[in-house]
Order: structure tokens, then C-alpha cells, then sequence
DNA sequence: GTCTGCATGTAACTGGTTACATGATTAT
DNA sequence: ATAATCATGTAACCAGTTACATGCAGAC
């Protein structure tokens, strides 16, 4: 249940309606816990419910009113006790990963070229992540606090980017045609 | 629904059970796409309604009897078409990079003992990956057809445990405890 | 006599996705 | 005109997890 979680750390920082946090979601912790609009409104309406955040209606001008969630004391208790309870490592699902396994049975041709493509989108990624490196966190010895731990999140995104493109390369060069094979 | 094509994969290379199936995913395959012992025999009566297998019951002396499951033609048809088709990249999960961003709204200290309890996982996990490797795939230069695609997963697996060991590093390295932190 | 391995399953639940709906405002 | 952005939601569905049940064989 990391995303009730997810969410209270991202309202710990800043206090925001459904809309704001699906947004939010797209950048940072949403580099390694993504979730759509929907589920965000049905696990804030849950939250509510258990009072974990307390909600405000706030009327606006041109566009519609929102609700500004705001974390409560028990929402604040709940995070600290699962940030100190022990999770298990998440398990891998690589879809990608099952086409290559199973390439034997297809089109190699169209799994090289899949796999091209997610180069290419784990590159652009990549260098996204980096720019966001180098803008925000130009000195990063001297982080500590919620800024070095921000500093940390995208250093795991740059590190599995990096990992991705490089496998890409391997699995590119392993699966070059190669002389004696024959396609009609 | 990369599972039911995770497991024609496996079916394709040798029929078997479903318990046999839950066991071969521990490995190999199961390096990027877990299943519980249920999951796998639900989508298995699925696909079997499906016509993608083919069930045969097999007595067996002193163990229950078994269903053994084949690729059906109409499955081999479908995971040819499968890998085939553009797939979307499988969205990142991890809980432990929810807790190190949010590290600064609880116990700093615990949140470094999961990072460390998690390395040494991984760390763990890693040494198994490279130990296949030099068992099963002494010489990677020279394989090809499904022996090369086993061979490429494992490496994806073993850059993403070693990526995911040199983050915890850093993690830890950028966590400890210096000097002016006061504890109680 | 207790535990592990083989082998299959039902049932209830949780988490997440997809499709659809509404309605105003601003930019092209 | 039409598309995008802001803002919230319902409903149906799919995928995956957890808990429980059964029953025999062989090892310790």
C-alpha cells in the first residue's frame, strides 16, 4: 500500500487537490511510483475517510472549485510508522523483458526494433533526468534533508535509465543479423 | 497481460504443470515477471478455455496426478502475434524509493537499516545471477536461438542488481550520520 | 510425529486500469 | 470551430495477493 503513503509524503511537502497531485506524480516520485488520476482521488476519498487528511473546498475564479488536501496528525503518525516498518522488494515486471526471453517463438526483426524503441524512450528519459540533475542539484554535497532525499530518488531513476539503455545496446549488438541466417 | 505469454513462452520450451510452471518462474523468466502458484493456475484455465493449450491429466505413482499443459497452434499463433506488438514500457515500482523520499517525515535511522537490509538482498541476488552466468553461459560470444535470449535476460538481471546495489550504496554513503545531527 | 515436497484448487479481497461523463476557460 | 487545461467523479473490469483447504509420500 505504498501510494496512500506516496501521497502523504507528497502532501507533507505541500498541500494540494487530486488534479495537483496526479501531476505531481508525472516528476519525481512519480519516477518509480506512478498512478493515474482516478486511483488518486479514490485512495484520497479512503484517506479522508480515515482521517489520515483533512480536505478543504476552495472556490476559484474561471475553473472549478477544488478540494486542497492537507495531511492531519494521523496521517503524519501513519507515514512515520510505515516509513520505520520493513517493505519487501517489489517485484521486477518487464514486459519488454518477456519479448526477448521469448524471441525464439516471433518476429525477431520486430523484437530488435521494439527494443530500439524503448532505447530510445529510456534515452530521452534520461537525459531528462540528468538536466534535472544539473539545474536543481548543481552542488549535491551540500544537500541534506528532504532536498537530498529528492537528490537521492533521481539518482535511482538516472541509475535505472542508465542500466536500461545499456542492456538495450547489448541485446541490440546480440540480436544484429549475422551471416547464415535467412529471412524470406 | 504479459503473463499468459510469459507462460507460452515456458510452455514452448517444455510442457508442464502448473506447479511446474510456478517453479520455473522462481527463475529464469520469474527474474522479471513473479506469479503466485494461483495466478498461474487461473490464467492457465483461461487459456486452456481459450484454446491456446492443451491439458492432458497424468497419473502419477505416489504423488497426485498431474495436468500437464502444450502450446496449442491458436497459442503459438498468439504469442507470435504478441511479441510482435508494440509494448508499452511496464511503469517502475519501488516502495524503498517512496521511503527514502520521504525519509525526512519519520525515522531516518530505520529508513537507512531498510536500505542496508535491502542491499544485502540484492547483493545476494546479484552473486546468484553471476553464478548462472558462469555455469550456464561460460561463453556468451557464441549463442544464439533461445540459449542467447535466456543468456540476455540474466543479464538484464544482473544490471539491474547491480545498479540497485551501487544506488543503495550511495544511499547509505549520503544517510549517515554526521556531525550536529542530534538524536535523543 | 512433524516438516518438506508434490499437486491442485476455491474465495475474498486489494490495487490499478480503462472508458466514460461533465463543464467552464483559454489558446490556436 | 476545436483542442487543451483545469477539475472531479462513476462504473466496470482486470490483474494479482492472501488465506485457506485437501491429501499423500518421504525424510529427519
Amino acid at each position: 500500500m505504498a501510494l496512500e503513503h506516496a501521497l502523504l509524503v507528497s502532501l507533507s511537502e505541500r498541500a494540494g487537490s487530486g488534479y495537483e497531485l496526479a501531476r505531481r506524480f508525472d516528476k519525481s516520485i512519480g519516477y518509480f511510483w506512478s498512478a493515474t488520476h482516478q486511483q488518486i482521488y479514490r485512495v484520497l476519498k479512503r484517506m479522508e475517510e480515515a482521517g489520515w487528511v483533512t480536505v478543504e473546498s476552495v472556490a476559484q475564479q474561471g475553473k472549478p472549485d477544488k478540494k486542497v488536501y492537507a495531511v492531519a496528525p494521523a496521517g503524519a503518525d501513519e507515514l512515520a510508522r510505515w516509513i520505520a516498518e520493513p517493505v519487501e522488494s517489489t517485484p521486477t515486471r518487464d514486459e519488454l523483458g518477456v519479448k526477448v526471453r521469448g524471441a525464439a517463438h516471433g518476429d525477431i526483426d520486430a523484437v530488435r526494433a521494439e527494443v530500439a524503441r524503448h532505447r530510445a524512450e529510456h534515452a530521452r528519459r534520461l537525459e531528462e533526468y540528468q538536466l534535472s540533475e544539473k539545474k536543481f542539484f548543481p552542488v549535491p554535497d551540500q544537500l541534506s534533508g528532504t532536498a537530498l532525499h529528492q537528490y537521492l530518488v533521481l539518482r535511482a531513476g538516472i541509475r535505472a535509465e542508465t542500466g536500461y539503455v545499456e542492456w538495450c545496446d547489448e541485446v541490440l549488438q546480440a540480436l544484429r543479423p549475422r551471416k547464415g541466417d535467412h529471412r524470406p
